[in-house]
DNA sequence: AATTAATATTGACCATGGTCATATTTATTA
DNA sequence: TAATAAATATGACCATGGTCAATATTAATT
C-alpha cells in the first residue's frame, strides 16, 4: 500500500529500501529519457524488484508520477519563499516562470499535473494538489507585498493568477499560429486582474 | 484514415455508412453506461465491424470521444446564440452554467476536454480546441453587450472567464471539503474580473 | 467486361498498465 | 527459540488500446 503522510506505521527497513530504490530507478529513468517515456516494466527492471511490488508501493504509474513532480514544484515553491516578493508585476511573472516552463517541459508533465491539480476525485488530496494549495498561498504573499489592487482578497487573486497561468500554459500547447511566449499572454492577463482600479 | 473538414474526398458510401455505425454504437453505449466506460471492443461489436476499422475512421480512442463531446458542446453553444446576452453578471453565469455542468458530468469528460481544450500538440486542431474557440467568441458578445467593464479587449476577457470556468470545474472534483457550488465560487472570480473598474 | 489502382476491412498480434493468489520475509508471542 | 501472525514481494495473468500485413471491395482505365 502507499504511505502518504499521516498514515500508520509506514516503518520497516525493507519497505523503504524496496521504495527508495524505485524511486531512485523512476528518476535515473525520467533524467535520461523524460517523464513520458517512462516504462514501469523499465522502472521495476532497473530496481530489480517484481512488477507486483511497484503496486504495492504505488496505487498507480500516477501516483509515483505524482510524487516527483510534485517534488520538484515544491523545490521552486522553496525557492520562492526564500527570495523576496516581486515588487512590480514584472518581477511577479519573471519570478513564475520557470516553474511554469518546468510544468510544460513535457506535454505529459502537463497533462498529468492538470489532471492531479484539482486533487484527487478520491478521498485523499494528492501531492500535486497540495502543491496547488501551497502555490496559492505563495502567491497570495507576493500579491499581499507588491504594488497590486487591494480591492479583492489575495487568496482570490492567487487563485485567479492559477487559473490564467494554466490558461497559458495550456495554450502554449497550441498549434503552429500560437507563438506568444507564455510570459507575454501572462501580462495580458494579469495586468486587468491585478492591476485593475489602476494606480498611476 | 479521419476525414476531417477541409481534407480530400471522404466520399465511398461504405466509408460513411461505416462510420455512422461506429458513431452510432459509441453513442448508444454512452447513453446507457456513460462516457468513461466506453470500450473500443465494446464499439466495434456493437457496430459489427473489426477493431482495426475502428482506428482506420479514428485516430485513436480519444479522437472519436472529441468528435462526440464537441458535439454535444456545439449543442449548447448553438443555443447560446440563439438566446439573448444575459443582461447582468448573474445571469451571464446562469447561462453558462449547464454547460459547465455537462462538462463536469463525469471526470472522464472534464479531463478529455482539458486534455484537448488546448488544440492537440499536432498540427491539426481538434474539435474540442474549436468550441473552446467558438465559446471565446460566444462570451467575447455576451461581454461585449453586458454592463461589464470595457478598459481591457473583450477577447481578453472572455478567455478570462474561460479560465476561470476551468478553474472551478477542476475544483468542483475536489474532495469532501469542497462544497462549495461552481456558480458560487465562478462569481467570486468574475465580479473583480468583469466588473472591476466598479459601477455603482 | 476485364484489368488495374486506390481504398477500406480484417483479425491476429503487440505494448503496457494493472490484478491477485501464493510464497517469502519480518515482527510478535508463547 | 519455536510457533504464529502480519506485512511484503513475486510473477503469471488479465484488460484494453493500438498496429499492420494480408485480404476484400470499390473506382478508374482500357
Amino acid at each position: 500500500m502507499l504511505y502518504s503522510s499521516g498514515m500508520k506505521k509506514p516503518l520497516q527497513k525493507r519497505t523503504l529500501a524496496t521504495r527508495a530504490k524505485l524511486i531512485d530507478a523512476a528518476e535515473k529513468i525520467i533524467s535520461s529519457k523524460g517523464f513520458g517515456a517512462l516504462r514501469v516494466e523499465e522502472v521495476v527492471k532497473t530496481a530489480a524488484v517484481a512488477k507486483g511490488t511497484f503496486f504495492a508501493h504505488f496505487h498507480d504509474k500516477d501516483a509515483l508520477m505524482d510524487l516527483i513532480i510534485s517534488g520538484e514544484i515544491d523545490a521552486f515553491l522553496d525557492g520562492f519563499e526564500q527570495k523576496a516578493s516581486p515588487e512590480d508585476l514584472d518581477a511577479f511573472i519573471l519570478h513564475l516562470l520557470p516553474l511554469l516552463q518546468f510544468m510544460t517541459r513535457e506535454r505529459y508533465v502537463f497533462d498529468l499535473i492538470l489532471r492531479h491539480s484539482g486533487a484527487a476525485a478520491k478521498e485523499e488530496i494528492g501531492p500535486i494538489a497540495r502543491t496547488f494549495e501551497r502555490q496559492v498561498m505563495v502567491l497570495a504573499q507576493w500579491i499581499s507585498d507588491g504594488p497590486f489592487r487591494k480591492d479583492v482578497s489575495t487568496v482570490i487573486l492567487a487563485e485567479g493568477v492559477q487559473a490564467f497561468a494554466v490558461q497559458c500554459m495550456a495554450l502554449h500547447f497550441c498549434a503552429i499560429n500560437n507563438e506568444m511566449p507564455m510570459d507575454t499572454r501572462l501580462k495580458l492577463y494579469l495586468e486587468p486582474w491585478l492591476l485593475c482600479p489602476k494606480a498611476p
